[in-house]
DNA sequence: TGCGTATATTCCTTGACACGCATATACGCG
DNA sequence: CGCGTATATGCGTGTCAAGGAATATACGCA
């Protein structure tokens, strides 16, 4: 279990960290929120920890839970030299489209606004349904 | 075997997906640069096909792999609401500091860069921009 | 001090998967 | 055709992690 990626492998771990980032929450309120068993839920809790993903303080009884961002950084940065690539895709697309364009021109003229968002942020969540 | 985070939890995946950035490689050249059997070589990349992650084209006994977008996309934005969540946080940090700042001033100036710099995908509003 | 609540830890079982080895398939060439 | 190269697949095995049940620890309160 040494690498960031085998920790976020897990969905509940996943689930975990998506309802922390809101947050902080006990370990009582994620037991209810994702319905899962009260030791299942510390232990990954102690997983999450010992990545430095979360960290906890005491409350009481209670122990608060809350993200830390160093781990999830590691993941956008492994991710930035992909992220170079698939936008040469969407460029190589639209130039493609521009061409098509050009030869068969539209009905409708393409705001300029989709040319000039360039740049290293290109990666935008694929927002069309499957 | 279901989900993109469990494909990349794989160190030799890893590895593969990140030798494929750069451009289209043969099993043999994966296999030689990677010091890993050819067997788990193919393996390898048989679950990165039927994941999406590769995809490959015949050239003559050699197969050519090369990456697809999309499953890389989705853990790109399963990383988005954290985005938000550690920008927050330099966020706090910078007034933090613009306090400390403001109380005993700095010898030097701070570069102005420095503000602008905020990981290449600062999160955006969603809707921004089409 | 004893009880109830909140969380952590231990033990055990089960299942998934990564690898090695052997073998199968596919292609080009002489 | 038969051989060499390139890649894929099947099988057996070892490892390891996830979850359930039981239990331990810590705290507040009456």
């Amino acid at each position: 279990m040494e690498s960031v990626f085998e920790i976020i492998a897990e969905p509940n771990r996943r689930a975990i960290l998506s309802l922390l980032v809101t947050s902080q929450q006990s370990v009582g309120q994620l037991e209810r929120r994702l319905r899962m068993s009260q030791p299942t839920v510390s232990k990954h809790l102690r997983v999450l920890r010992e990545a430095g993903f979360v960290e906890s303080t005491v409350d009481a009884q209670r122990r608060l839970y809350r993200l830390k961002p160093e781990p999830l950084q590691e993941i956008d940065a492994w991710l930035a030299p992909f992220r170079h690539f698939w936008s040469a895709h969407v460029d190589a697309l639209e130039r493609h489209l521009d061409r098509m364009a050009h030869i068969n021109p539209p009905a409708k003229k393409i705001p300029a606004a989709a040319k000039t968002r360039r740049g290293p942020n290109r990666a935008r969540p694929k927002g069309a349904a499957r």
